[in-house]
DNA sequence: CTGAAAGCGCTTACAG
DNA sequence: CTGAAAGCGCTTACAG
């Protein structure tokens, strides 16, 4: 079909030489159409338009690139194992969203994925030379060397959660972890329970710590006080959640509540009281955090703590355009809410 | 810190230039450095070596992109609605398989997303434009026109699964699905049952319209013939599964056994025919296919049809890296394999 | 509104 | 082994 393509030699593509050639005009003027079409025209637009479609022109990236900074596309990256991300429902929503909102700029998200040492060497290098204009960093885990490596890579960044340690001054969306856990144990004691079990994330998270910062403050703020006993720590995995509560369930036959720091992880914890003859509400309620897809599916449905993703992803979105236009910007904190249901 | 570098001023990165004048070579010699080393005198190397060091130099990928006309990454492409990938194990284990591959030739796997008209239009300029060097496209839908789309464009690409239609000569790699539901209905038939159902996949992908053929084969060649009455359509979700399951018992309550076209349409269709008091596989037997986590986690665990997901992967890089080579590769159709458990 | 020209930061024959 | 030079395909002041 096209003059004399062998395989295995590419077709040399039109260049802006061309569409001037054929549009009988400078390759200025040809760039000023692709840039806007200011300063051009309408007879000369016109001609570069057609020129273009008979040409088949696509503008060359790199040498774009090269002279403008900037790449037009920004990364969404992973810096844990991806299992774990894609059987979060919280992730799902939140890539959508920050999809959402670049497309909104028309700029493509590259999800990138570095779990290992390795990859996480060979995204920091790649990113860092330069091929996409900023990151949103998502690690649930904060003393992720990569976000400091790129920082001192000059490449703009926001993370998704508070990062902890020396990175405090990244910039970085989270919704209100500490006063989420607030409302949800107020409302655990306001039903009138009160030997209340928590079900915490990793203590190496921000989410980890601060729910459970959360729930000590309002026990204590009751008179209550704390009780080792009442605490476990899971992964924010299913599975150990299910497995916390089994234990907490030994150590404190009389729970008559459950906080549980993620609705994943609470899935798993109406599965080990079920198992233990439990009924929920009436012998423990259960309270959980996100309101995610997870907490409408678990039966009984969860009381949980809604963050605002929606929210979270525009606010990441809108910061790191900001940073890549060069503000300085930093940190947004976001409200959180009890959404009830069934479950407590 | 640095000198002066007011925020929203970004500081200007260190180029081959600066690298030269600290090493005292001139920039061909930076650049063979920067190339492999050949060529260059080990005093060279080093001083080369140590301006870089202390000047923090990073190549500018536009720069040499722009010269060599290769960007040195590979997108993983999902033209469908991201949930439905997420939940399917399968997509894990081809998305870590493929990143593996690729790191092997020290290349970063860009994972996009496509999944409405919208976004398949952003990322195809984007990609058509030379900000990657091929793609590897994953769709469980044959008749995606970003393939063509793609081609057209003179990107390289391989799609995962055989391609219908127009789209045949497509560079791709795929189990051999027919074969595969083939093996599944003759163990189905070694057995004993006689009454087998089938759950298939949706007829407008080539994995839907394959493991169905497979099956009629061997029911005509077993002189069974074909009963219309036994055939209900999934989309590869769980879900489906159990509701196609439920349809069948409905229609046909003699059900001996079932062949289900995945392994997490497989697991509803257990929990359906649980829910219908049928015992598996004394009363139903139940045949799955992909040998996914989802076979080993159901109960009971399933018999099923392994996909060979590593080779996939590893082919599939195999193929696009020499596509971009500029070789004229084709598809790679691998033999799948019965993996017996205790459903069937 | 338009063209000629400089230049973005690299790589790569080409001479030596 | 090394340097000077051309050139990748674009954008953007600069004159007109």
């Amino acid at each position: 079909m096209s003059m004399s393509t062998k395989p295995g030699e590419r077709r040399r593509r039109p260049t802006i030489h061309d569409v001037a050639r054929v549009a009988g005009v400078s390759r200025g003027t040809v760039s000023r159409v692709l840039n806007g079409g200011h300063y051009v025209s309408p007879a000369a637009a016109d001609a570069v338009n057609s020129a273009i479609r008979k040409t088949g022109y696509v503008v060359n990236r790199h040498a774009r690139s090269l002279i403008t900074g900037r790449s037009g596309s920004v990364a969404f990256l992973l810096t844990e194992p991806q299992d774990k991300f894609f059987e979060d429902p919280n992730f799902n929503v939140l890539l959508r969203g920050c999809t959402e909102a670049l497309a909104a700029h028309d700029i493509p998200l590259l999800l990138m994925l570095a779990g290992t040492p390795d990859e996480q060497r060979r995204i920091v290098r790649y990113v860092g030379s330069g091929h996409v204009d900023g990151v949103l960093l998502i690690s649930s885990h904060a003393g992720s060397p990569v976000a400091e490596q790129l920082v001192r890579a000059g490449v703009p960044v926001v993370v998704c959660g508070t990062p902890q340690g020396t990175s405090e001054r990244l910039a970085h969306v989270a919704a209100d972890d500490r006063d989420g856990a607030r409302t949800m144990v107020r409302h655990l004691l306001a039903t009138g329970r009160r030997r209340i079990g928590i079900v915490t994330g990793p203590q190496d998270t921000p989410g980890g710590v601060e729910r459970l910062a959360g729930y000590r403050e309002v026990l204590a703020e009751a008179g209550l006080g704390y009780a080792p006993e009442l605490v476990a720590a899971g992964d924010y995995s299913r599975d150990s959640g299910a497995r916390a509560t089994a234990e907490l369930l030994a150590r404190r036959p009389d729970l008559d509540a459950l906080f549980v720091a993620s609705d994943l992880m609470a899935q798993g914890a109406l599965a080990a009281l079920a198992e233990a003859g439990r009924r929920v509400p009436d012998d423990v309620a259960v309270g959980g955090f996100d309101d995610s897809a997870a907490a409408v599916a678990a039966r009984p449905t969860l009381t949980t703590i809604r963050q605002p993703w929606d929210r979270i992803s525009a606010e990441m979105v809108r910061l790191l355009m900001a940073r890549i236009e060069g503000q300085d910007t930093s940190a947004v904190i976001l409200p959180t809410e009890l959404v009830r249901r069934d479950s407590a």
